[in-house]
RNA sequence: GGUGGCGUGUCUGAGUGGCCUAAAGAGCACGUCUCGAAAGCGUGUGUUGGGGAGACUCAACCGUGGGUUCAAAUCCCACCGCCACCGCCA
């Protein structure tokens, strides 16, 4: 949630912001009449109670006719007072309400537009150039393909077993997916990080406190019979960890290594073959919790281990800067890495870093000491790796003509082989 | 899953309807003493919200949510969590 005193103060900035987002502008208005009367019913109920603790002493004081009287007059208050409660209670519900819905205060520096307004903001390394014609004089296979040849991904059984956007990971898959986390958690390790394996299946005041059920909801999975939430991404424990509590020592980075479930709602059609567009999947996620002076600074840094991580995998990318039309309710800039996927001649998200400043810990209640009060604390999240995504990067940009694919130099410490061959 | 016990501030812990403005101790901070420190002594010591330029003031908070009452940490109900034992189990 944002600011209620920038709202107050700077109502046009929220207003433009909202605009620019594509978000509702009424709401801002809505919201500050719903905070008058919120402040209004706090006050004439307060003041009933205080009347009411005064007069409640006096009662016990009292004897006789006195305390009769007295027990009439106080009788007929506490009435007052449940009346005047009700309608705080009332008044503060719907101001709330309205606050949950406006998105974070955008940054300045992001590009206006929608999805398709992205800008560029470097590239990274050449694709190689396939096809019969090009320098490598043979066409691309794409990584369904390689990762038959090679007994790594099996979507047939996938779909068999689990239904569509499912897939097992076997054999030098399956060793992928270690040799990538291993060497994230250990890279990250070195870089400060603190490795969590976080729960996947989080109470509905985590996931409501991160944002994500009121932006995504329909992207995620629940479980209605016992009330609990299968995250689509560890952000939302890592997020949660402090929940509630006024933390030191900042910044606090850890990286979370977990399962993701994605309903992968209204995306019928959109990347159905091949797993880069799956219901379950791996990832080691990075989080930062900082003061909100570091924040930029953080999220620099954040951007930086990213590319680290493609440079490592030696895979061609460019960074985006998303457009403030979607960017999610929680971040004011966000950065995505795209790898290049040779076989659909485009570049394609691996990674997204994200800089939610205090909104996320406001809603969370997680605060942080400046000198003799405390303030929520900034958070950053970034992928630092996501499996599918990666592996099918490392297919196809590390494949040879015989079905092989070369694992890059930094891996192969994890993997123990230099070489993918066709099994 | 069953039975029993417990949930109070930074911590330990007292408090079974009004004298709770939550005792006491520890911790912490500052002061005093000291060459310096410890001990001792003194003072202070939560969070959130409303009002106020401010000193300040008012309200709420004793696991959470309801209820009873003029009045609830205290009584009632539900839920959550923790501990112990039993059963089952990777």
């Amino acid at each position: 949630m944002i600011d209620l005193k920038i709202l107050r103060e700077d109502p046009e900035r929220v207003r433009l912001s909202q605009q620019v987002r594509g978000e509702s502008v009424e709401i801002v208005d809505q919201l500050l009449a719903l905070d008058e009367a919120r402040r209004t019913a706090i006050t004439t109920f307060e003041a009933l109670r205080a009347e009411q603790n005064l007069l409640s002493k006096s009662v016990g004081a009292a004897k006789g006719d006195e305390k009769t009287a007295l027990l009439a007059s106080a009788k007929e208050l506490s009435a007052k007072v449940k009346v005047a409660d009700s309608a705080r209670a009332e008044a503060e519900v719907a101001a709330n309400a309205a606050l949950l819905l406006i998105h974070n205060l955008i940054s300045p520096e992001a590009p206006v537009g929608s999805e398709a307004d992205f800008v560029v903001l470097e590239h990274f390394g050449t694709p190689r150039d396939f096809g019969i014609k090009g320098l490598e004089g043979f066409e691309a296979k794409d990584h369904v393909e390689l990762g038959k040849i090679l007994k790594a991904i099996d979507t047939e059984r996938g779909a068999k077993v689990s239904g569509s956007r499912s897939y097992y990971l076997t054999g030098v898959g399956a060793l992928l997916e270690f040799a990538l986390v291993n060497y994230a958690i250990s890279s990250a390790t070195k870089a400060g990080f603190i490795p969590v394996i976080p729960p996947v299946l989080v109470n509905p005041p985590a996931m409501e406190g991160t944002g994500f059920l009121g932006q995504a909801a329909e992207n995620v999975y629940h479980l209605e019979e016992d009330d609990y939430y299968l995250v689509g991404t560890s952000e939302v424990p890592l997020a949660a960890y402090h929940m509630d509590e006024v933390i030191e020592g900042l910044p606090l980075r850890y990286a979370g290594y977990s399962t993701c479930f994605r309903r992968e709602a209204g995306t019928y059609g959109k990347d159905t073959r091949g797993i880069i567009r799956v219901h379950q999947f791996d990832k080691v996620e990075m989080f930062i919790f900082c003061e909100p002076k570091d924040a930029l600074a953080e999220h620099q840094k954040l951007l930086q281990w990213e590319k680290d991580f493609l440079n490592a995998m030696e895979i061609p990318y460019r960074v985006i800067d998303v457009a403030s039309g979607d960017l999610g309710a929680s971040a004011i800039r966000k950065f995505d890495i795209e790898a290049w996927i040779p076989t659909q001649n485009a570049y394609r998200e691996v990674t997204s870093t994200s800089n939610c400043t205090e909104f996320q810990a406001r809603r969370l209640n997680i605060r942080y000491r400046d000198g003799d009060t405390t303030k929520p604390v900034a958070t950053l999240n970034g992928t630092l790796v996501a499996i599918p995504r990666m592996i099918v990067a490392i297919l196809e940009n590390h494949q040879q003509s015989d079905g092989s694919v070369v694992v890059p130099a930094a891996l192969r410490p994890f993997l123990g082989v230099d070489r993918l061959l066709p099994a």
